[in-house]
DNA sequence: CAACGGCTATCTGTCGTCAGGTAGATAAAA
DNA sequence: TTTTATCTACCTGACGACAGATAGCCGTTG
């Protein structure tokens, strides 16, 4: 199946941009993940910008659903914020992997236009679902929100950044505790 | 003299490091930068491991004697805290940088061992001057200013990288200003 | 037959690295 | 004072590895 090899190609590719960054990302051993030659990677993705806007446009659509499937089932201010800085740890877990948004956006002076605009956009899509959760509390303060959330997704993208670089997870999981006493998060 | 070219070599690795990251660092452009030939500068540094691990040395040293200084002079919390997210700001006024342990932190899974413990070095000398900051407000509270350190460290790395992923300084300085009417800093 | 999903083979370019050379300065030896 | 030796601060030129990309081939499937 196409949409099979194609999902395969990206997966790998999403793993490895997380561990080693979008400059880390080699077409040959891409190929090697999933079985194929370096060649059949271009009959998917024309060139490696198309595969990584590809990656991140994914990725921000994949979240994005997660995130709304939260708001979706109700649940209450405090539960989606520790659920939302879970996924952040998680992924830290899973061999100190970087957020892709975070990764990428480290390297956005390299990268091509077509990514670094979809890096933005995943930023985007984290705040505008602060803000809302935001929201549950303070229905009538929106910039007050906005702003919030902007600084909530700029500190948890900082403690993921510190915990990477230490290659400890639980440095992560103080930090936000940190934030939490400090009612920077709810 | 011997002490100028490798000045001028650390220099513009340094830059370009901040700029497109240690990936993004070729011997080949570096010694174009330089006025050199690329072989030369293995007459100073024998591998990129070992000009990295240099180059962040050398941040370290460099931002601690400037840290160190302001303790030095006697300033206040508010006003050590004020010129301490102000040197991250600038760092982003010159063309969009990252902070040079950001952007290695970034990289972290693919650096030489030798680079990796270097940019935790920077980290640490951060976190160390700014507990010392917040003793002048707690002296008693030595755990608490410790990880209130660690916080301010990883919160304002976030705001950059967030700025840099943006290309907009003044999104950092929005997000600095909602640190501080959050009192997480001072 | 024709489109699909790969393949082989190859191109051009860049990477870090290194062996070896050289012009000039310094210094010790004759 | 001249010769010889050593060091500094580079340079030339090349190595093998690897990068992204492309042209064209080929078996399978509908």
């Amino acid at each position: 199946m196409t949409a099979d090899t194609k999902d395969r190609i990206m997966e790998a590719a999403r793993l490895t941009v997380q561990d080693l960054g979008y400059g880390g990302l080699s077409f040959r051993e891409l190929a090697k993940d999933v079985g194929i030659k370096s060649a059949s990677i271009h009959y998917y993705f024309a060139t490696k910008g198309e595969l990584g806007a590809a990656l991140a446009n994914r990725y921000t659509a994949h979240y994005g659903a997660v995130l709304e499937d939260m708001l979706t089932q109700g649940l209450d201010v405090e539960t989606c914020m520790a659920r939302y800085t879970e996924v952040f740890a998680d992924t830290l877990r899973a061999d100190n992997r970087l957020c892709l948004a975070g990764m990428l956006g480290a390297e956005r002076n390299q990268l091509p236009e077509e990514v670094q605009a979809e890096v933005v956009e995943y930023g985007i899509m984290n705040e505008r679902w602060l803000a809302r959760v935001l929201a549950m509390r303070n229905p009538d303060r929106h910039e007050e929100n906005e702003r919030q959330a902007r600084a909530i997704y700029a500190a948890v993208q900082g403690a993921q950044l510190i915990a990477h670089t230490r290659n400890d997870v639980s440095v992560y999981e103080e930090i936000i505790a940190t934030y939490r006493a400090n009612h920077l998060i709810p």
